[in-house]
DNA sequence: GCATTTATTTATGTATGCGTTAAATGGCTT
DNA sequence: AAGCCATTTAACGCATACATAAATAAATGC
């Protein structure tokens, strides 16, 4: 066998689509820049095909743009842009919790919301942002998964995913998030207790604060477009 | 030149996804079915390439499966699918409402939902139910525009996609839609007068009920898979 | 006769080649 | 020097070729 033998090899269609990812997410490939397939295929070791179709579902995903002739273009968002995807992910994300309120989950079902929480306090008390970070968006992607639809599932993801290098960015800008942690207990709560409109309410307000929280970073630290 | 000379020609990927989702619409393509990638091209008189990006963008879509082997499937919903896109509907398309009776539309803005419900009332008036379901399409898509949230948009008009074929089915298994159209005239009433929660409250009442009519249609005539 | 292994078929995933055409370059005219 | 047209370049869209691996059929052993 010519290639790695690994036990089970990714198709290169896949390895393109999760390096591409990562390649966007880190910046590498900065938003708003532009890369010929080609270009990519080299960068990527495989011939054309396997890239277009990666970057096809890219675009599909909301991550770049298929320009003819001027090559894949890496979106950039405008502070427009978090507004209309923190609209999204309000909505979606409230109906899931108020699903998970309905569904009379046991706290066994519960522990990966419980165990997200501790840990943003865990990584509060030790002032580790970018660990709060990953709880945080445990408990959010938590959250999605207990409202149990998928295509809220899906389309909160993609949505997470546009906004995953601004968060990245506005992370150690902001103050250390208290409030935050605060609320997301109270969300849990009302699940537990079987209580879905108090926890759309809550998480509803909640999301609406943390998009007031990135807009005014946004606009403070004059970021026009990342 | 050897094709037709049209001024412009599409593309053949623009031309399979286009003839693609007119097959899936029309049940030429049923639900459930499966289909190579060679004989769609066949079928479609291009080779296998632009089919494949046809399908790979149809897949994203959430209307058809690639399977390695098995060949492109037509998904077929159940119930429960329903369920998920009727609640992904109802609260983003609420939020549309809610925002466009933020805008401060005047009513020459307004005159696209307006006509949406005359045609409704006319359709009605005369019986043509066909022509009354585009009209409250016509509807709910130009409401969804007037929210102007570019991704509540697109991800609407997905869902709107996969539950097509049903909607269709249903049509004339239901009785004449009498209340609908007084929902709708609430809805634009609430928006033009610039009432945000009361346009978002009517057609989440008004999404939710359609949703509960299609589903108690589904479960009498035993459609398990539509 | 049935299970298990080996051939064979075939749909796919990927590479490659080529015609088309948008963009860019350069030369020409004013 | 600036604008315009001709020429060249090269990126893309699509077709085609091929290797791989899954699925099916055939064959062998028990």
């Amino acid at each position: 066998m010519i290639e790695a033998n690994a036990s089970k090899m990714p198709s290169s269609s896949q390895r393109a689509v999760e390096e591409l990812r990562n390649l966007i997410f880190s910046g590498e490939l900065a938003a708003g820049s532009d890369h010929l397939e080609t270009e990519l295929a080299t960068r990527l070791n495989m011939s054309r095909t396997p890239v277009r179709e990666a970057a096809l579902a890219l675009e599909a995903q909301g991550l770049l743009e298929m320009r003819p002739r001027k090559g894949v273009r890496i979106l950039a968002l405008a502070p427009h842009d978090m507004r209309e995807i923190y609209e999204v992910l309000t909505a979606l994300e409230s109906v899931a919790a108020y699903n998970a309120a309905n569904a009379g989950y046991c706290d066994r079902e519960l522990a990966g919301l419980a165990g997200a929480i501790d840990n943003m306090d865990v990584a509060l008390d030790v002032g580790d942002l970018r660990a709060w970070a990953d709880a945080d968006d445990q408990f959010h992607s938590e959250l999605v998964r207990l409202g149990g639809n998928s295509r809220i599932i899906s389309v909160v993801s993609m949505m997470v995913d546009q906004v995953r290098r601004a968060r990245a960015m506005t992370l150690f800008m902001r103050e250390i998030p208290h409030k935050s942690n605060h609320d997301h207990r109270q969300v849990m709560d009302a699940i537990r207790n079987g209580e879905p409109a108090v926890a759309h309410r809550i998480h509803h307000a909640h999301r609406t604060q943390a998009q007031a929280t990135l807009l005014d970073l946004l606009d403070k630290h004059q970021l026009r477009s990342i």
